[in-house]
DNA sequence: ATTAGGG
DNA sequence: CCCTAAT
């Protein structure tokens, strides 16, 4: 059975998948990586037709075999068979403009390649971050440096994994339960990328492979004289959709594919969403910004944690003035989280919808996420399977981590970026994550209930079981759900970004929980709302249930819930087909949402301006609004300032929860007065 | 950090 | 609510 993918908000992260399997070559990918460091190398493109040759070639034995449902050894057997439909495969690619001249030295390249690896058959792993194979000339794989930052690429992909010199270690290493063993290899999860380049003669193109991001691969044959950079494209290896195991349009597309960068956005229904374009390089200070947004999780065995990663980045420029980008993790409903506009990735559909657990399958959605990053909901799959025994049992396929913001000089090099990326990663990775488990959409919070209790045993839920990385700092603090203080803050803890991070405040609960015991004194003033305007208001209790701060938050959700989970509630499949969200919505510090003033606020606001005066808004918002931590002193200035004027406007033009004219008629009052103690003032000082 | 105002 | 200028 597989799980559809849950909506989060956030649709770019890394993958982390289980252990790649292709064997790497060390000394390719050193070189590779020197090349990169150095700039030489476009972008992080890797292709694969190869790959696609694979699954295309026999889907039932190779597929199999591959996915290692068994997780049998497919080692070396693979390999074989890899190498051989990697041969064919190039060959065919390679055919497919005839009279090309680089064909026989790319070919023999190809193969030269495919040789060197399948002798190193336990290597698995790859270097970190790095891994890209980007041959641009065959040997010359150099780019004119206008690579990355010229958005000559609109889509970069970074890959994790643990180098091959780790890897051995491991394998070899009697108590490493992570070793590189075979059986963990049951699947090859680098996502691929196609990179096309166009001759200088226009004649014909070449298309480059790479196994895999692990095992970045440098072609030693002299290619033709190609055009570097620019002609290079990248070639999602998904054609209009996911293509079936066997489909790959490879020959026929190869060449369309070649698209004009211009266009890429749409050539392959896949933009760029999230990938690293040049302006998202551009940003002038080098500063990393990380987002746990939402995660995704897909699965496989825990234990196999290999990673490979890969993030995306939109290419949508972000311009984060605001410095407390992060203050508000709250997902406001409005944030986006449901946007789905132009985001959505047409394969995404397809992905989530796709029942196949198989290879292909998991392929085309990491290829998808490589290429188009887009969703969170499209990785992997889950397949759960319920035995006799009582036991669940459940494969995940891969974690995605939350996703990554960076924010680069476009100066920087390709290693610094890279060294970048890694800090990133490692941050989220190292710092901290729990897995979080959603049953149809909820959260099970109660680690304590057995998966019987929990409803997770049932296979018929399975489809709704959702796996996911957050932010381990709130771990603590979650649990305790209070209701009685309904933050906004949980809604978004799904998907809560951040926290965790370094670079970032690890805890970004702007209005922690607040047991402040003294809501009462000060009659109305001290007003005490945990931030829930309702709660603990003296006062028009009625009020306050009808209308309670109900702003954007859809109201899907029961109003007894709507301040724990203001976002949810929607049916998981429902999330599973809302594209994600806009844009780069998360980079962009989100409008706080918007919290109408209860009565009883209002009340307070007044008595307290009656006291203090206008202009001194901060004294007021700490004497009446010092537990609202969601109202400043600014909000309280400016609700007053509506207030004045809703005082002063017929009752008619008047909107949103009515003001008694009671306290319309004192607000008025309190203006008209302080405002002359204010002229007063001004002209002539007070004597006495 | 606050205040005042315009948007 | 946001954004800014001015304190």
């Amino acid at each position: 059975m597989v799980f559809k993918k849950k909506f989060e908000c956030s649709s770019n992260g890394y993958q982390v998948p289980a252990m790649p399997q292709i064997p790497i070559s060390a000394k390719g990918k050193r070189s590779v990586r020197r090349k990169v460091v150095d700039n030489q190398m476009c972008a992080f493109d890797l292709l694969i037709a190869v790959a696609r040759k694979i699954l295309e070639r026999d889907n039932s034995s190779t597929v199999n075999s591959i996915v290692g449902n068994s997780n049998q050894n497919v080692k070396q057997e693979q390999l074989d068979e890899e190498k051989f439909c990697k041969d064919e495969a190039f060959y065919q690619v390679s055919c497919n403009e005839s009279t090309s001249t680089s064909e026989l030295p790319i070919q023999r390249q190809v193969i030269q390649t495919l040789e060197e690896r399948s002798q190193i058959p336990n290597a698995t792993a790859s270097g970190p971050t790095s891994a890209i194979v980007k041959s641009d000339a065959l040997n010359k794989d150099t780019c004119t440096g206008d690579s990355i930052a010229n958005g000559s690429k609109e889509e970069f992909a970074y890959s994790l994994g643990t180098t091959a010199k780790k890897c051995c270690t491991e394998s070899h290493s009697p108590g490493s339960p992570e070793s590189c063993d075979a059986d963990m290899v049951d699947e090859i999860k680098t996502p691929f990328l196609v990179e096309q380049h166009e001759a200088e003669t226009g004649m014909f193109k070449n298309i480059q492979h790479a196994w895999n991001l692990d095992n970045p691969k440098e072609l030693d044959a002299k290619p033709p004289a190609l055009s570097s950079s620019d002609s290079s494209i990248e070639m999602p290896l998904h054609g209009h959709h996911i293509p079936p195991i066997s489909s790959f349009p490879i020959c026929e597309d190869n060449m369309e594919l070649a698209v004009d960068r211009d266009d890429d956005e749409n050539s392959f229904g896949c933009t760029n969403p999230s990938t690293i374009t040049s302006k998202a390089l551009k940003p002038q200070y080098h500063k990393i910004r990380k987002l746990f947004s939402r995660t995704d999780v897909e699965t496989k065995p825990a234990s196999h944690s290999r990673k490979i990663c890969h993030a995306r980045r939109r290419t949508q420029r972000s311009l984060f003035k605001r410095r407390k980008v992060f203050e508000h993790c709250s997902i406001s409903p409005s944030d986006g989280g449901i946007s789905s506009k132009g985001f959505c990735n047409p394969f995404e559909k397809e992905i989530n919808y796709n029942t196949n657990n198989s290879y292909a399958v998991l392929h085309g959605v990491y290829i998808s996420f490589a290429a188009n990053c887009t969703s969170s909901s499209a990785t992997g799959q889950i397949a759960l399977h319920k035995s006799e025994d009582f036991h669940v049992k459940l494969s995940i396929k891969s974690f995605k981590v939350p996703e990554l913001f960076i924010e680069i000089p476009e100066t920087a090099t390709v290693g610094s970026l890279k060294r970048t990326v890694m800090e990133a990663v490692t941050a989220i990775l190292g710092g901290g994550l729990h897995v979080g488990v959603l049953l149809q959409g909820k959260k099970v919070r109660d680690d304590n209930k057995t998966l019987l209790q929990a409803g997770i045993s049932h296979v018929d839920k399975m489809d709704n079981l959702v796996f996911m990385l957050e932010p381990s700092s709130r771990g603590a603090s979650l649990p305790v759900t209070n209701l009685e203080y309904p933050r906004p803050l949980f809604p978004c803890d799904a998907t809560e970004p951040l926290a965790g991070l370094p670079a970032v405040s690890p805890a970004p609960a702007p209005e922690i929980f607040n047991p402040s015991p003294e809501p009462q004194l000060n009659s109305a003033l001290n007003f005490s709302e945990s931030d829930h305007d309702s709660v603990y208001s003296p006062m028009d209790t009625k009020l306050l249930n009808k209308a309670p701060a109900a702003p954007p938050t859809p109201p899907t959700t029961a109003s007894n819930s709507r301040a724990l989970v203001p976002v949810p509630a929607m049916r998981i499949e429902a999330l599973s087909m809302v594209p994600l969200r806009k844009p780069r919505r998360s980079e962009l510090p989100q409008r706080r949402i918007r919290r109408p003033f209860s009565v009883s606020e209002v009340e307070a606001l007044v008595q307290a301006v009656e006291k203090l005066g206008t202009g001194r808004w901060r004294d007021v918002k700490l004497q009446a609004f010092d537990n609202a931590k969601h109202r400043t002193y600014v909000d309280l200035k400016d609700k007053w300032k509506t207030l004045v004027h809703t005082a002063r406007i017929s009752p008619q033009q008047r909107r949103g929860e009515p003001v008694p004219q009671e306290l319309l008629d004192r607000v008025l009052a309190t203006h008209a007065y302080w405002s002359q103690q204010q002229a007063k003032l001004h002209f002539k000082p007070p004597l006495p």
